[in-house]
DNA sequence: CGGGTTTGACCGGCGC
DNA sequence: GCGCCGGTCAAACCCG
C-alpha cells in the first residue's frame, strides 16, 4: 500500500536555512539597533518592545516545532504499527486455496489480502478490522473478528438520496469520488436496477456503494455508502448525474440507524467544477459562527480538531451531530483548504518566517 | 491496450 | 434440504 498517498505531505515543511537569507535580516536587525541605540528613552522602549516581541514569537516557533515534531513521530509510529501488522498478515495470508471468491480477494488486493486496513484521516485512528480468515478454521477469535468487522461496515453505512432527472437511466452519483461498477441486479422489492459500485481511487480503499432509483418517486436517487474512503476525494462532488448550472436541489442523508435528515442545497458551476452549497442557514441547523470558527482555526489535516469542536458546539442542531454529517463537512473542509494553493503557501509562509525570525535571533536552527 | 461496463453464473445467508 | 434473494465474480465486451 502507498502510505503517501494517506498522509498528505505536499506542504512543504522542510526549512533549509539559506545562507544569504541567514545573514542578510540579522545585518539589518544590528544596524537597526546600533543606530537606535541611545537616541531616546522611547526608542530605547521601543527596542525593548520589539525584544520582548521577538522573544515571545521565538518561544512561540519552538512551541510550533515542538509539535511538528511530535505529529512527525506520531506518523512514523503509526506507519511502524502499520508495516509491522501488514508484515504479519502477508506471512500468513498464503493459504489460496478456497472458493472463487477468497481467490479473487486476494488478487484484488494482494498487499492487504487478510485485512482490512483503514486509516482514518480525521482521527488518526489507526482502524485495522480483521477479515475474511481461513475458512477452515472457525475458532471464536475468528468469529468475533467477523462480527467485529461486520459492526465496523454496518456503524459506517450512509444512506444518500438526491433529485435527479427521472428521464437519465444511468445510476452515476458523482459525489467526488472514483467509483467502478462491479454489478447490477434488479431486486425483488424495486423493478429499476440497482447498481453496485466498489471505490476505485484507492487500492485499498474498502468503500462500497449501492445505488437505486427510488420506487415511489423514481426520479430520486438513493444511494448507499458501506464504510469509511481512506483516501482523500478525488474531485469535487456534483449532486447527481443531471446537475447542470445552478439546478436547486435536496440532498437528503440518512444513518443507517437513524432518520432521514434533508439538507437543502444548490449546485453550481465555476471555473473550478460544479460545487455543492449546503444551506445551514436552515432551522435545526448549526450557527454559522461555529461553522466559520471551526473552519478557521483548525488544521486543514486535522479531522480531529474539527470533529471535537463541531461535537462540542452549543448548538442544538439534530443532524449536524451525526457523526456522517461531521465527516462530510470535515471532508468539505479539509478537502477545500489543502486544494488551496494559496492557503497552503501562507501558512508555509507564516512558519517559515517564524522558523527564520527564530533563526535570527538565536543564531541557531 | 488498458481500464471500465455489462451480464450471466455463482455463493452464502435466511426462511420455510 | 430446498428455494429465494441479495451480493459478488469474472469473462466478454466496449471505448478512448
Amino acid at each position: 500500500m502507498e502510505f503517501t498517498s494517506l498522509v498528505d505531505t505536499s506542504l512543504d515543511l522542510s526549512f533549509r536555512p539559506r545562507p544569504v537569507l541567514d545573514k542578510l535580516p540579522k545585518q539589518e536587525v544590528q544596524s537597526d539597533f546600533t543606530g537606535l541605540r541611545g537616541d531616546n528613552m522611547g526608542v530605547k522602549n521601543e527596542t525593548v518592545d520589539l525584544l520582548e516581541e521577538l522573544n515571545r514569537v521565538s518561544s512561540e516557533n519552538k512551541k510550533l516545532t515542538e509539535m511538528l515534531t511530535v505529529v512527525c513521530e506520531n506518523y512514523n509510529v503509526l506507519r511502524n504499527q502499520m508495516m509491522e501488522y501488514m508484515s504479519t498478515q502477508n506471512g500468513v495470508a498464503d493459504d489460496s486455496a478456497g472458493s472463487r471468491k477468497r481467490k479473487a480477494e486476494s488478487i484484488s488486493n494482494p498487499n492487504n489480502s487478510n485485512s482490512n486496513v483503514n486509516i482514518n484521516n480525521n482521527n488518526n485512528n489507526l482502524d485495522v478490522v480483521p477479515g475474511r480468515s481461513s475458512e477452515s478454521s472457525s475458532s471464536d477469535e475468528e468469529s468475533s473478528c467477523k462480527k467485529l468487522r461486520e459492526e465496523h461496515i454496518k456503524a459506517k453505512v450512509t444512506v444518500v438520496s438526491m433529485k435527479t432527472d427521472a428521464s437519465d437511466t444511468s445510476l452515476i452519483v458523482k459525489d467526488g469520488y472514483q467509483w467502478r461498477k462491479y454489478g447490477q441486479k434488479v431486486t425483488r422489492d424495486n423493478p429499476c436496477p440497482r447498481a453496485y459500485f466498489r471505490c476505485s481511487f484507492a487500492p485499498g480503499c474498502p468503500v462500497k456503494k449501492k445505488v437505486q432509483r427510488s420506487i415511489e418517486d423514481q426520479s430520486i436517487v438513493v444511494a448507499t455508502y458501506e464504510g469509511e474512503h481512506n483516501h482523500p476525494r478525488t474531485s469535487k462532488p456534483e449532486s447527481g448525474p443531471s446537475t447542470n448550472t445552478s439546478t436547486a436541489s435536496r440532498l437528503n442523508v440518512t444513518t443507517i440507524a437513524g432518520t432521514t435528515t434533508s439538507v437543502p442545497c444548490s449546485t453550481t458551476l465555476n471555473s473550478s467544477g460544479p460545487t455543492i452549497t449546503l444551506d445551514l442557514t436552515a432551522p435545526k441547523t448549526v450557527e454559522k459562527r461555529d461553522m466559520k470558527m471551526n473552519h478557521s482555526t483548525t488544521s486543514p489535516t486535522s479531522g480531529n480538531s474539527i470533529r471535537t469542536t463541531t461535537t462540542t458546539s452549543a448548538a442544538g442542531g439534530e443532524y449536524q451531530n451525526r457523526p456522517e454529517f461531521q465527516q462530510f463537512l470535515i471532508e468539505q473542509m479539509a478537502t477545500s483548504l489543502t486544494k488551496d494553493p494559496s492557503f497552503k503557501a501562507a501558512l508555509a509562509a507564516a512558519i517559515s518566517g517564524k522558523i527564520l525570525q527564530h533563526n535570527n535571533q538565536t543564531g541557531r536552527w
